[in-house]
DNA sequence: TTGTACGCGTTATCAC
DNA sequence: GTGATAACGCGTACAA
């Protein structure tokens, strides 16, 4: 029995009619059991029990005003997934196996291969959405999880389902949410600071970078830094300015060129890392805007025979687990992502303490040095 | 602005009042363009944009008899999560930090440190979880997490929120989900074949199993295998029985004597290895039912000085990332995991094909080999 | 202690 | 093309 075939839920009237008594001693059978006596309960309980009665919520969020649940809504999720380079088929070509045949599926069906790669998952948001579900399930909320391509459409949806709305945002994010922003409590994850009345939660991306700049002039001596990203997004914009202000502190100058590259993007960096190699113009070091970013050009470097971190210094920003497993294992900048993800469960609960103002909870980030900066790790 | 004070939430009345129309023009301008005039409909979809009108998705859900949402529920996940020897300390015991101060949180108040760890994410649940929800993404159906205890509650409250629910079944959920089978198709992940009419997804344990047994015996030679588990646990006791006859068509017979273990269970896990070790009786091998499992295998052999793979043999049951990232690297039986969250979201969504009957897919695990047994790898 | 009646915001079926 | 109006299932005053 497939959606389309399930028999109709039974009711508080089906109840009712089973237990011999009336909705409303069913209704107080579940939510108010001290009102009933203990025979009749336990009658009411029995025939819910017979009938597999669930309360529907739907019905209870209408009459309630609320429907208890907490969203996370991630916008072309599907899309940062992807692994830049190796050109992994996009989830969505994958063919399916039959699942309606009988016998085993095999292995070869089932593109495990293809789609295990931890450079795909866990991603910096799998992290963050993992501890914004612990904290729910800690607090007893259920959570809806969407994702869309941020139009008004798939984000009013989400809001219509849920008490509160944690998001990561993306750049054409703001219209869209600013209406709903007095509709129900909303949480910017990564989002630099704004006029916006939305909660917010977030690194020191500035304070980060600059102590990533201070280990690599300090540490390994180096002078010639470029940055690699694409600094119309929010966090990465602050990415940049903090390297550029801890070079600057050190007596140093980032290039001004910033090797512009989408998370995806072979686009763009493939060619102008050739470029740097083919004009003897590689700086001694790589600072990427994200994780996703320096893997990206590990591989690059790697096709055009460059040694990390022996011929240049690679780094990347956020932690992911896939860090620790390149080769090089990277060096990088931490963000306590379980941690905020749980913070904004918090706000959006309610229980993170009084709401007079929006939120701006900001964490400290943290060095994290492998052997793709030169270090021993 | 927190949960509790957000403003109401503007209605269709609200709107209709402000476009000047009925409630119905409101309903048709977004459920139904063509059956308005254009200006009438551009008039209340303008109106709404003002209002930040978000369709209540309880109330479409109580008028249109279902609520468009796919549900995942899983028993208790967080024990299961605790990392079995390291006395993580559980999560709910964590201390938040202030949320309502300004400054930066500093690194020391977000745990990270403990609960990075790719032990505990992402586990088997987990890398389902994730193909669950990537094809519900694709499918355009939204998401919906929850947790419990297995009371009857908590399913009721998560059934009565879905169209369709998918579950981690524990050894005492039977009774509870029985009544809602008949409400709502479910899936089960990983149960054994059964006579209730659930739809299930899982893999070959016994092939698994066979597959490692033959390495073991045919690659390395090994004769002497106990198997560590709790075979109370259905696909453990599938597992359990797929090595017995595995080594019995090889001519072996796998020790009568299980070494009974909880997945946390360092209780009864340490004091078993201990007295192998101590009486001179360790196997060549230790077939664990669980990566985690085996984890705490080697721990537990490491602590007593005991070397893998030279002195035992380990191998676990899974194949999740940090069975990749051990010391030594573990040999493990991978499941198809994100295949068969999708499947799962496939059935409940309808598109999996005709439901004459429940499903019951089968997919096909994967050896493989790491140095744990031996192997170069 | 139990039953009746109304409201919650949508959708859908009618008239107009 | 547009406007009333009746479900949908539950919570809860209020009456009995």
């Amino acid at each position: 029995m497939s959606e389309a075939d399930a028999a109709r839920r039974p009711t508080v009237y089906d109840v009712a009619q089973e237990a011999r008594v009336s909705i409303a001693s069913v209704s107080f059978a579940f939510r108010r059991p001290d009102k009933l006596s203990d025979a009749t309960r336990e009658r009411v309980l029995e025939a819910a029990r017979r009938l597999g009665y669930a309360p529907s919520a739907a019905a209870r969020g209408l009459a309630h005003g609320r429907t208890g649940t907490l969203g996370l809504h991630a916008f072309d999720l599907l899309l940062e997934r992807a692994d830049p380079l190796t050109q992994t088929p996009s989830f969505t070509d994958l063919a399916m196996p039959r699942l309606d045949a009988d016998g085993v599926i095999p292995w070869a069906q089932t593109d495990d291969d293809v789609l295990s790669d931890p450079r795909a998952f866990p991603l910096y948001v799998d992290e963050v959405q993992r501890g914004f579900e612990l904290e729910c399930w800690a607090l007893g909320r259920p959570v809806m999880l969407s994702s869309g391509a941020g139009t008004d459409v798939s984000v009013a949806d989400t809001a219509g389902r849920v008490d509160g709305l944690a998001i990561f945002p993306s750049p054409q994010t703001a219209p869209a949410l600013a209406r709903y922003a007095p509709t129900i409590p909303i949480v910017l994850f990564s989002a630099a600071p704004g006029d916006d009345h939305h909660h917010r939660v977030r690194v020191d991306n500035a304070g980060g970078m600059r102590a990533l700049a201070d280990h690599l002039v300090r540490e390994h001596g180096i002078r010639d830094i470029a940055f690699v990203g694409r600094p119309e997004a929010s966090d990465t914009a602050e990415r940049l300015i903090g390297l550029q202000d801890g070079l600057a502190d050190l007596g140093l100058l980032l290039r001004p060129q910033v090797v512009d590259a989408t998370v995806r993007g072979e686009d763009d960096l493939v060619p102008q890392l050739r470029a740097l190699i083919a004009g003897g113009r590689m700086p001694q070091a790589l600072v990427c805007a994200t994780d996703q970013h320096a893997f990206a050009v590990l591989d690059t470097l790697a096709a055009e025979g460059l040694r990390v971190p022996e011929d240049v210094v690679v780094t990347g920003f956020d932690g992911t687990l896939a860090a620790r497993l390149s080769s090089p294992p990277l060096t990088t900048v931490r963000q306590p992502m379980e941690a905020m993800g749980r913070a904004a469960a918090r706000i959006l609960a309610g229980v993170a303490g009084p709401a007079d103002r929006p939120f701006d909870v900001v964490f400290e980030p943290r060095l994290v040095v492998r052997r793709s900066c030169g270090c021993p790790g």
